[in-house]
DNA sequence: TAGTGGTCTAGACCACATT
DNA sequence: ATGTGGTCTAGACCACTAC
């Protein structure tokens, strides 16, 4: 047995099933038990942990959600994956940088209201020409610009953002600390040749391949809450994509 | 009440969470249930339809993780989206052409067994210099190419894989007939310049944009299944991601 | 205060894979 | 034949939201 018992603690507001499964979580994550090791029965560990075996199962059942399990009828559960992986992740020259201790830089050049467009007020889904939040940015590494990128916003939501916060942080956590929370997003991710005024504000030549995305949001009950439209020097970018069962 | 009972047969072997959740997302679908509804609570529905609670739950539950539901405590559970969306798809011409009744191709350039070099030996977890299936394939829509597919694969897994199936059908499709199924999978998006051989084979000018996508496949077991390396001519090609919760 | 979902129990029977 | 996960029941109590 390399799997050491959890410590339970019922009197806490952490769910038991949910202390269980970072007690997993954690084991698979130090290495007690790699890929291709078999957890013992449900049965066996929920007597053991004094449980009953649903709360076991859900604990477990979340490790498989996140792709750290799997479950085989007949044969047991197994550990295939080490680390969760996200789901999507925009790997980029400028958080090498950050997390390399070089200190790339954002720049607002554009933070104002204004009229929405049709399309803009589409995807918002707001009257055409109602007054929008508009940010333009330039995400920069040693004075290098990299990335353009340009959001639209209801007022409802991003009113009260303000430009120190978002030369310092990323737009989500700003919308965090103003009370929008995220919960999903569309993204289309495509490719194209730069138009002169990209080519300008990007410092490459025109017809470079840029990496495009333009994104919807929403939060929890299906209100739109950005759309944005970003290109990318697709020498410094690439997106990371992970898939589950398909 | 605008939602109609689910016919319940006991005696399939379909669980009944399943046939619940089945016919939450059909009413969902037909526009029964629109989004911003509310469900009747758990307890009422249990007993409406001679189920216990926790089965509902589960029901309720997988349509939650789908998107298409979310609960709140103390509020009840709410419509959100009215369709389930796939967490990446690749939205092509090639794809809108099938669909419109067009007829686009698949051609194998290459369908040979070779060592591995060490990047795709790497890739697919094997000893460098191992035998490999390697494929090479054009699409192309009226004639006009779109994209350039490369794959590698082990030989234990696709050893039997035979051409004129990979002219009629994807190769996912082609390894599920051989047994082999793709569980998880990672994808690296990104875009550049043609490169002379590509820019002949695409038939588009050396440096265009391209669209590229390197994906590892593994199976059930983290046992690697395929390595591929595409380029997408970037007028024709666009991926689109869903996220939930970020 | 009333109503909702969130968590948990202690069983039961079944389907499937392996031996 | 055995052992595993898959499904299901009929309750219980709690935490949160809205009124």
């Amino acid at each position: 047995m390399t799997l050491v018992d959890p410590v339970l603690q019922r009197s806490s507001p952490v769910p038991l099933y949910f202390q269980v499964a970072q007690h997993l979580e954690a084991a698979i994550e130090r290495g007690d038990l790699r890929v291709g090791d078999r957890l013992e029965n449900e049965v066996t560990l929920s007597e053991r942990w004094g449980l009953s075996r649903p709360t076991v199962r859900q604990a477990i059942g979340d490790l498989v959600d996140k792709g750290l399990l799997v479950r085989t009828r007949g044969v047991g559960t197994q550990v295939v994956r080490r680390r969760v992986q996200r789901q999507v992740q925009l790997t980029s020259l400028f958080e090498d940088l950050r997390s390399s201790g070089q200190q790339p830089t954002t720049s607002v050049l554009v933070l104002e209201r204004a009229p929405a467009d049709d399309e803009i007020a589409e995807h918002l889904g707001l009257p055409s020409g109602s007054e929008v939040v508009h940010i333009e940015r330039v995400r920069r590494a040693r004075g290098v610009p990299l990335a353009v990128l340009r959001n639209w916003l209801p007022v409802t939501v991003a009113g009260s953002i303000e430009r120190a916060a978002l030369e310092e942080h990323g737009l989500y956590e700003c919308l965090r600390t103003v009370g929008a929370h995220v919960h999903s997003a569309q993204q289309r991710i495509g490719a194209r040749a730069a138009s002169a005024a990209e080519a300008r504000l990007l410092e490459v030549r025109r017809g470079a391949p840029l990496l495009t995305m333009e994104r919807s949001a929403s939060d929890d009950r299906a209100r739109p809450v950005e759309w944005g439209s970003h290109v990318y020097d697709a020498r410094a970018y690439s997106f990371t994509v992970n898939l589950q069962s398909g």
